[in-house]
RNA sequence: GCCCGGGUGAUGAAAUUGGUAAACAUGCAGCACUCAAAAUGCUGUGGCCUCUGGCCUUGCCGGUUCAAGUCCGGCCCCGGGCACCA
């Protein structure tokens, strides 16, 4: 027997399997495909520790099992190489990121070379490749023409160290993922990815996924779905609204008379002058007369329609103090027309000061009709750097807005706190509201707010907070009123104050809340931090359940009290020990006709314990109701009932009668023990959680009380019912946001679309793709929110696609997710230059069958992958609507410390090294051995040589061989549950217990004097996908195969070869193990049973008793149960 | 706080529908081979006791059952996701 030499057997195999070609998947097969797919790899400077391989090496095997199983076996490889660590290297050593990467991908390509995997390396991919990214640019460009991509001006969070702006799921804990800098918010132009409209179905295609409950739930959690309704609560405050025409309108047409009277019944004030002009408009005219005639103060509202717009664009220009708002409704800043030309575009000066109209207005809301006629291409110079400027892209009733009703225009106008709830049966209780700081409508307010320096200063401190501190530590409610103006409640008609508060976040729902004091555990604590109003709007109702009322009883109702009587120094509370009752209750009592419930509390406390001398510290929340038989007085109680704390301050007490003395005793208990020991109480768990939390908010269901008509009923029931009278809107509502898709920096694919001034922005022709990324001398990001590609003028000008004038391309780029979405798909046909992958070879190989890659993907990669998948599926492109049908997570390997593996530990471990020492094949078997594949490990290299030592052991079973030898029958049923175990435990990745199972069989073997050839092939090939270098070895030098052990079928088993003749019985007597004895299989019950009655040890462990029970499970055991 | 996982020897772990808890491996102890060591092989290895045998043992307490790591109820601890999300 040769030495077994690892180093060169490995390296002899992976030479001969490239050479072979052994691994090249054929697309023409007939055989039924399998899909095995890893997550591929970033591949960064420091190459692989042993952690990463672990997922490679699963899908290694599962590949190569399903190969030999006669499918037709995909298993790709390629490299996610755009993103912020090549650049930020690339700055540091001044090399090109592209150079660095190229050489980073040979360094891993070596490392997972040595590993022996089975990769197609005909298909490998690379995101930055221009022939990879024009097709991520053309799926960006679909997404823009379907409206799926758009610019947003809202502030982003912005990481002031990586110089970008971040989505939401980059962010951990309110920082910045990769650098750990506290994140800014930042207003400036973005793109972003319209991922919200398709929440609902990322939410509910993941039930039918063969994915790890954690992930999903990881996906639940991310995308955040609520259902509840929104309203809109009016602004009190009083407006003059100046209302502008259109070209041939008049005050007389369209929606202004409805629009007019709309106002007026709000007691707005409303001017609606007849421009001069109207058939054949001169524009300075017009304008002349506005700011001659009109009302033009900070309380004024301006609207105008098409024509109108561009009068009051030019009136708000011209304005020497700010308007209120300005309201554009289809108006032009351009001469640009999709559908005809108007005859006023020549005469109107189209020269624009746009930093004059965003100062002269405090907020700018522009209204465009999505199928508008006008080319909808410059609002954005309008709203760039505006705070609280607003594109709203609405359905007009009419064409161009000229229906006599835009409800769309008047709800523009309008000033109004829209405010999202789940729960809107409790809106009668909204003695509040609340902005988050960063809230517009602030801006809009300004000059209603009194006290605007206050509201100011909170609001700048709160954009200074990071979300860590706002969301962190003691969460003590801060927040400013709004004074001078308040809201109404659309339900009760009430008016309520208006807070800022930073507990309302901005980018969730409306910014806005109806703070309902009574039934949210926040706005309680916001309540009573500021004193205002908390009303009791559903009362919790309790039934008790030990004495629960009695149907066809009288009702009776009845006020009481419960009395928590707190010890003066000690943390107990006051409680009675009935006499002749199983009880132990609080001190309770009715409250008599024309008394209050302090009046009646002092009273049975005195009447029952004698104590006297107490303070009272306050009612513990609202009523409650509860129902229950009075068993003494045969009537059913419902009782609504008040908890009352008092403190005493001394023990002091007076004689109690007689009387109370038979009933009850006092006694003092543990404040904490509370809960297990009262009994019974209905409302007991309300006191305990008001007691322990200090927070009073009712958060269940219950009764609807103090809600006008809605009194008395299940507030389950009334939900929708109080939306729609109140004339709210059922909403759902998601935390997962749209998805921030702009990097302000150079390693990423450029967007590809084009910025013109006539056409505004266009998307770059399909011809014309990809948008190559050019070189640049200097890779620092700019840090003004512009991508280091803005300083490259002959990349950045060229002409507009659609009119040939001087253009500018976008400079911002996409992040890294973006090449990552979709990667699955280009292994299919990975050089095709006309399509992004064939339609017939889509159809052939998706869906993905297995996809192996970390957890930490769960949010992110996983939730866009899914997002562009289902996009490319509503475009045709790809055939299933999910592209992962089964998912795994490796779990991660630590350090032999038990840290995780890091430079700053010192504990990582080198592939390489251990590759080196003991062979890839001891390598990939030890890291399936570990544990479960799902669980965490930690490294220990005395486990890995137990392992290199069954390898060995293989491996020296040849000297064993003999063609004489028998299959001998012991070995022969082992060998057979062998081949059972192991092709299960592959297919369910079990593989620690399939490699324990090859094991088994090898220890078997060895016991034998000679061997089969057969079963140690059989051996062999079990072996193969663990160990393929050892097990391809022996399988073509010492069995002299030809053709590759990967290529060779998987071995079956026979199922009535999978058992021994003879079987174990145990006999169990009173259930308790008492003896075990062998008996052939084919033996019948009775034999058994009679067999474990004769035994010496059963007989003496029944002794005299009666047999009452034999139970018999077949081939397992007795049990025998004897009288008493 | 809410929602998911998970708790078994000295260690990594195993255990179909409830049916002999600790397979396989590591470590440790002893033995064989050897001048010696390494390597290899063999034996032992949950705890306690009155030791040819018995009692206890799968985070804790209780329940169902002839029989519970597995099912039910209550609690404790660890890991992960979300979190002032209305």
């Amino acid at each position: 027997m040769k030495h077994y030499d690892h180093a060169k057997i490995e390296k002899k195999w992976q030479r001969q399997w490239e050479k072979d070609g052994t691994y090249k998947t054929s697309d023409r097969s007939k055989k039924p495909t399998q899909y095995v797919l890893d997550m591929f790899p970033y591949p960064s400077g420091v190459g692989l520790h042993v952690g990463h391989p672990k997922g490679y090496i699963a899908t290694d095997i599962y590949s190569r099992f399903k190969r030999m199983n006669g499918y037709n076996v995909l298993h790709p490889i390629g490299w996610d190489a755009f993103g912020l660590p090549a650049e930020n290297y690339a700055i540091k050593s001044k090399t090109q990121p592209k150079k660095t990467v190229k050489e980073n991908v040979r360094h891993y390509k070596k490392q997972l070379g040595m590993i022996g995997l089975d990769y197609d390396w005909s298909r490998e991919i690379n995101t930055t490749d221009p022939a990879y990214y024009k097709w991520t640019q053309w799926i960006f460009l679909q997404m823009f023409k379907k409206g799926l991509a758009y610019q947003s001006y809202e502030p982003i969070n912005w990481c002031p160290s990586c110089k970008t702006g971040l989505a939401n799921e980059d962010l951990e804990d309110g920082k910045c993922e990769r650098c750990g800098s506290d994140v800014e918010q930042k207003p400036m132009r973005q793109w972003v990815l319209k991922i919200t409209d398709y929440a609902d179905r990322l939410l509910s295609d993941l039930t039918d996924l063969d994915w790890p409950e954690a992930v999903k739930e990881s996906q639940r959690n991310w995308i955040g779905r609520s259902e509840g309704a929104e309203f809109s609560f009016p602004i009190t405050q009083k407006n003059h609204y100046v209302l502008l025409h259109g070209f041939s309108s008049t005050p007389k047409k369209d929606f202004w008379p409805w629009l007019t009277r709309e106002l007026q019944q709000r007691g707005h004030t409303v001017e609606i002058p007849t421009l001069p002009k109207t058939k054949n408009p001169d524009i300075e005219k017009q304008v002349q007369h506005v700011l001659a005639t009109c009302h033009l103060t900070e309380n004024t509202i301006l609207v105008g329609h098409s024509l109108g717009g561009v009068v009051a664009q030019r009136v708000t220009e011209r304005l020497k103090a700010p308007i209120k708002k300005l309201v554009l409704v289809a108006s032009f800043t351009r001469p640009e027309f999709k559908d005809h030309d108007r005859p006023f575009a020549d005469s109107i000066d189209w020269d624009w000061d746009f930093d004059r109209i965003r100062d002269h207005a405090r907020r700018i809301v522009i209204l465009r009709d999505e199928n508008d006629p006008i080319v909808p291409s410059r609002e954005a110079d309008l709203l760039s750097s505006a705070t609280g400027g607003e594109l709203r892209s609405v359905v007009a009733r009419g064409g161009h807005f000229g229906a006599p009703r835009e409800p769309e225009i008047l709800t523009a106008a309008l000033e109004e706190m829209r405010v999202f709830t789940t729960r809107p049966e409790t809106i009668y209780g909204a003695t509040y509201a609340v902005l988050a700081p960063e809230h517009a409508l602030l801006n809009e307010l300004r000059p209603n707010i009194t006290n605007w320096p206050a509201v100011e200063k909170y609001r700048e401190k709160a954009s200074k907070k990071t979300t860590l501190e706002r969301t962190s530590e003691q969460k003590e409610k801060t927040g400013v009123q709004l004074e001078g103006v308040t809201a109404k409640n659309p339900a009760n008609g009430e008016d309520i104050p208006i807070y800022s508060a930073d507990y309302v976040m901005t980018n969730y729902g409306t910014g806005a809340i109806m703070a309902v004091p009574a039934h949210d555990e926040r706005d309680w604590e916001f309540a009573r931090a500021f004193g205002l109003p908390i009303r009791q709007v559903i009362r919790p109702v309790r039934i008790d359940t030990t004495n629960p009322p009695k149907e066809g009883t009288t009702e009776s109702p009845r006020n009481v009290v419960h009395c928590i009587v707190k010890h003066p120094s000690e943390n107990k509370v006051l409680t009675l020990t009935w006499k002749g009752h199983d009880w132990h209750t609080l001190i309770i009592g009715g409250v008599e006709e024309g008394e209050s419930a302090e009046e009646a509390a002092r009273r049975e406390i005195l009447e029952e314990t004698g104590y006297k001398n107490l303070t009272f510290e306050g009612q513990l929340g609202d009523e409650v109701k509860a129902h229950f038989y009075a068993a003494h007085k045969k009537v059913n109680r419902t009782s609504f009932t008040k908890a009352l704390v008092f403190r005493l301050d001394d023990l002091e007490r007076d004689p109690i009668s007689e009387e109370e003395e038979a009933k009850h005793t006092p006694e003092w208990t543990m404040l904490e023990g509370l809960k297990d020991t009262i009994h019974p109480c209905a409302e007991l768990d309300i006191w305990v959680h008001r007691l322990q939390t200090g927070n009073y908010a009712y958060t269940g269901t219950g009764e609807v009380v103090n809600s006008g008509g809605w009194n008395g009923m299940s507030s389950e029931h009334v939900t929708d019912l109080i939306t729609q009278t109140v004339g709210g809107v059922s909403r759902v509502t998601y935390r997962l946001n749209d998805w921030v898709f702009s990097r302000q920096r150079y390693w990423g694919e450029p967007i590809p679309l084009i910025h013109c001034r006539t056409c505004g922005v266009v998307p770059v022709p399909e011809r014309d793709l990809p948008v190559e990324l050019p070189d640049v001398k200097s890779y620092e990001p700019t840090g003004t929110g512009e991508s280091p590609l803005a300083a490259i003028k002959s990349w950045v000008n060229t002409p507009c696609p659609s009119c040939g004038e001087p253009a500018t391309r976008e400079t911002n780029t996409m992040p890294q997710w973006a090449g990552s979405s979709w990667y699955y798909l280009r292994y299919l046909d990975p050089a095709n230059s006309r399509k992004l992958v064939s339609p017939n070879k889509e159809r052939h190989w998706m869906p993905v069958d297995l996809y192996v890659g970390g957890m930490e993907h769960a949010a992110r990669h996983l939730i866009y992958a899914r997002f562009w998948h289902k996009f490319l599926y509503d475009i045709d492109v790809v055939s299933t609507t999910e592209p992962f049908a089964r998912l795994k997570n490796p779990g991660m390997i630590a350090g032999s410390d038990g840290r995780k593996m890091s430079k700053r530990w010192g504990n990582v471990i080198n592939p390489d090294d251990v590759i080196h020492e003991h062979g890839a094949d001891a390598f990939r078997t030890y890291e399936m051995f570990m544990g479960p594949f799902e669980q965490g490990g930690v490294w220990s290299t005395d486990n890995l040589i137990g392992v290199k030592r069954f390898l060995e052991r293989v491996w020296r079973l040849q000297d064993k061989l003999a063609d004489t030898a028998p299959a001998v029958p012991g070995t022969e049923s082992l060998l057979h549950r062998t081949i059972k175990k192991v092709s299960e435990d592959i297919t369910t990745f079990d593989f620690n217990t399939a490699i324990s199972a090859l094991m088994m069989l090898s220890n078997a073997l060895e016991k034998e004097e000679a061997i089969n050839p057969d079963t140690y092939a059989t051996l062999v090939v079990l072996l193969s996908p663990f160990a393929p270098h050892l097990s391809e070895e022996i399988w073509r030098s010492i069995l002299k195969n030809k053709r590759s052990v990967h290529l060779q079928s998987w071995p079956t088993y026979n199922e009535t070869k999978l058992l021994d003749d003879t079987v174990t019985i145990a006999v169990q007597v009173n259930g308790k193990i008492r003896d075990e004895f062998a008996i052939e299989r084919s033996a019948s019950e009775s034999d058994v049973l009679a067999a474990a009655r004769k035994r010496e040890k059963v007989r003496h462990w029944v002794g005299e008793s009666a047999v009452v029970r034999e139970i018999y499970v077949p081939e397992k055991l007795v049990s025998i149960v004897t009288a008493s």
